[in-house]
DNA sequence: GAGTGTACTTCAACCCCGCTGCGGA
DNA sequence: GGTTGAAGTACACTC
């Protein structure tokens, strides 16, 4: 199908043939034939890459443009909220306005009414659908991407709420990758269905076997026995590699034993400019190792790379540079990034319940991943097998169809929170009105019976009432309590809550930080480290030796508690170290962790912080006690110890800075007024660009000369994803 | 014959990912 | 359940 045959607003049309699109791939004209652009739902099941967002981007802004209104687009990860939002922001030369919306920058409300096209995370929609924000009414279509997703074992049942709500509403368009029940999501949704196996660039996928290399058509190919061969052979032909592995180690130890087989392929221009790239790392046990790596052209990939670490090897990825990322799966359902070839190492992973293998699903999405569309005519998707036998894999990964999704709505944790959501905050008012409200849940339609949820239902709301999240009135009627209402919009656990506010007399009695790290720990909201063994003895010793500060008993050896609770000491002491100005370095060398895993664990600390203070505000808090909790948390927000709080709210200072400026004499907010610009440039870590956002921040004029040389103030919109992003 | 280097075998420890709140001059 | 680095072992070689 020609771009000029679409029957939709002339002005979408010229944009997307600017992008130099005439032709719609067959999918995307299947897709938009099915009734979508007249307002039917749709359940689009393609492999990435194929082009949904184009075909979704055609819906959103032909609907906008004809009927106004709001679309929103949700996304599983921060990084494709950002992702998305970028591409989107071209529409905007439509009079159309984008904005994203996460976790990460800005709350609520009110001023997202203003735009036109919004992307959220799922949580964070669900998180403004029970704020009630005002606009929510106005929005026409919603966009669910990955919305196989909805099979997540502990995010799955967020989505299919959102959709529960949103059904009838609004527009429903669902992007999945190919899953073995789409039909079922269909009926559900009441959508028309697209599916297919079409892809731009073509895909081939094989096993490799000591050597030799089966591709799905029976061609055989040989190469030296080691699977290295298959990287430094895609290398060799000017192209790059993907490689899989299943934990973090791996995707190390595999990078440094690559990049010495790379780096011969290099020219001297690159070589450099990976010293360069490397040269912007910052100094921790792992970015050494990322360094050496990175000096061969190879980079490891994983969640404890911090944020611009996995950005910046992202990016080097997609301009040639670096040759070859070893991953983990933080790499499968990320942002895009092609590439020729992909291997994958492992096929088995460990979870709770000991070794199983990987989805059909998910191997499947890393294979996605190869071959570049504009740069490759094929792609090669390769699984190694080392221990398991080469014919099944081929059976159950490449021939193999993949599982079928299955709601997990009765996920006990994920129910908890959501049926509380639908009492506080949705007006769900009698248990009748629940069951009812459940039976247009995929869930039901997919089970038929409803009543083992019933069951669960009950007990949940018995939890609720027992605990004072909610009341029944004379007519058996729910009323929602403040402390549930709160409960919901802070997005956490109802167990989290009710832990706290059995724990607000003890924390009266005695408010002390170590006692309040671990209670914030031993939340099933928290993610906790885990002690390891030969450290068991020390976070032991250390929990008996401030024994009087914990507001928990010590559990027993034997207690099936013991593990979890030495991991929550660890993580309090993390914490501790954190406020106690503690080097962020030696916090990665003292707990072995890295930078993403410190970061996650303070961003969720800060959250949870700020809960347990918004939770003690209802009831009936002692001032000092209140006060005691908000420095604390100012102190966890900024890692610094007590006499820099007045410090570290000054603009660009953080506990580095504030620390430097406090040991060089500058002890206030007032002595920093008056002390000189060159005094200041004196401290270690101050920069003129530093103090002239001080002397704005005062309302203070700059001494001349220095005026001159850096006004700059580039203001931007608060909200908007550019004001996040610089 | 003790010390040192090296190649090899055992052995226990460790094991992916991610979202959510809110408000400040 | 399988990989991995560290500890342990055996053995040859050097001074």
């Amino acid at each position: 199908m020609r771009v000029e045959e679409l029957p939709v607003d002339e002005r979408v049309k010229k944009v997307v043939l600017e992008r130099g699109i005439e032709e719609l791939y067959p999918p995307q004209a299947e897709a938009l034939k099915s009734g979508v652009l007249k307002g039917r739902n749709l359940v689009l099941a393609i492999p990435t890459a194929s082009g949904k967002t184009l075909v979704s981007e055609i819906v959103m802004v032909n609907k906008l443009l004809r009927e106004g209104g709001k679309a929103v687009y949700l996304v599983p990860l921060k990084a494709l909220a950002e992702e998305k939002y970028r591409e989107f922001k071209e529409w905007e030369k439509l009079g159309l306005r984008v904005a994203a919306t996460t976790g990460d920058y800005d709350s609520t409300d009110e001023w997202l009414g203003r735009y036109d096209i919004i992307v959220a995370t799922a949580e964070k929609f669900d998180s403004l659908l029970r704020h009630g924000a005002r606009w929510i009414d106005e929005v026409k279509l919603v966009v669910a991407d990955e919305v196989h997703l909805i099979g997540s074992y502990d995010r799955g049942a967020t989505l299919e709420m959102i959709l529960t709500h949103m059904l009838g509403k609004a527009q429903i368009l669902a992007l999945s990758a190919t899953v073995g029940n789409a039909e079922e999501l269909a009926e559900w949704l009441d959508a028309a269905l697209v599916m297919s196996d079409w892809r731009p660039v073509q895909l081939r996928k094989g096993i490799f076997h000591l050597g030799t290399l089966v591709w799905e058509d029976g061609k055989v190919e040989r190469y030296p026995e080691n699977w290295y061969s298959l990287v430094t052979d895609a290398v060799k032909r000017g192209k790059g590699a993907l490689v899989f592995v299943n934990t973090r180690r791996s995707a190390e130890k595999e990078a440094l034993a690559l990049s010495k087989l790379v780096s011969g392929y290099l020219t001297k221009p690159e070589k450099r400019a990976l010293e360069r790239l490397a040269s912007e790392l910052e100094d921790n046990p792992t970015s050494e190792k990322l360094k050496r790596a990175l000096k061969g052209g190879v980079a490891f990939h994983h969640a404890g790379l911090s944020r611009a670490e996995r950005t910046l090897i992202e990016d080097a990825f997609r301009e040639g540079l670096i040759k070859v990322i070893t991953a983990t799966p933080t790499l499968s359902a990320g942002v895009n990034l092609p590439s020729f070839r992909v291997i994958i190492r492992d096929t088995k992973r460990y979870s709770n319940f000991g070794w199983v293998d990987i989805p059909v699903l998910e191997i499947q999405q890393m294979m996605g991943r190869a071959g570049r569309p504009r740069y490759d005519k094929f792609g090669e998707a390769i699984i190694v097998a080392r221990t398991e036998e080469p014919g099944k894999l081929m059976e159950r990964y490449i021939r193999g169809r993949p599982e079928k999704l299955f709601s997990m709505l009765a996920n006990e944790q994920a129910f908890r929170s959501q049926v509380l959501a639908l009492i506080t905050n949705f007006g769900v008012s009698s248990f009748r009105e629940l069951i009812s409200f459940l039976e247009r849940t995929f869930y039901a339609h997919q089970r038929k019976d409803l009543s083992s949820l019933e069951y669960k239902a009950k007990e949940v709301v018995y939890f609720l009432i027992e605990n004072e999240f909610v009341d029944l009135d004379l007519e058996d009627n729910f009323m929602p309590l403040p402390f549930g209402k709160r409960t919901s919009q802070l997005y956490i656990d109802p167990l989290t809550a009710k832990k706290f506010r059995d724990t607000f007399p003890a924390i009266e009695r005695n408010p002390n930080p170590f006692g309040i790290f671990q209670l914030i720990a031993s939340t099933p909201d928290m993610a906790t480290l885990t002690a390891r063994r030969r450290e068991m003895e020390d976070y032991l010793d250390l929990a008996y030796e401030l024994e009087g500060e914990l507001y928990a008993s010590i559990p027993y050896y034997e207690d099936s508690r013991f593990q979890g609770f030495l991991g929550q000491v660890k993580t309090a002491k993390v914490l501790l170290d954190w406020i106690n100005e503690v080097p962020e370095a030696r916090i990665y060398e003292t707990y072995s962790i890295d930078p993403g895993d410190l970061y996650r664990i303070l961003e969720l600390a800060d959250w949870l912080m700020y809960s347990l203070i918004e939770l003690y505000r209802l009831f009936e808090p002692k001032a000092e006690v209140l006060q005691y909790l908000r420095d604390l948390h100012l102190r966890l927000r900024h890692g610094v110890r007590e006499e820099l709080l007045e410090l570290v709210k000054l603009p660009n200072i953080g506990r580095k800075r504030a620390r430097a400026l406090y040991n060089a004499g500058f002890r206030s907010q007032e002595d920093i007024m008056r002390a000189k610009v060159k005094d200041l440039l004196e401290v270690e870590g101050i920069g003129i660009k530093v103090v002239e956002g001080l002397f704005r921040y005062f309302g203070v004029e700059m001494p001349g000369e220095i005026k001159g040389a850096t006004k700059r103030s580039g203001r931007k919109k608060r909200g908007t994803l550019d004001a996040f992003l610089k």
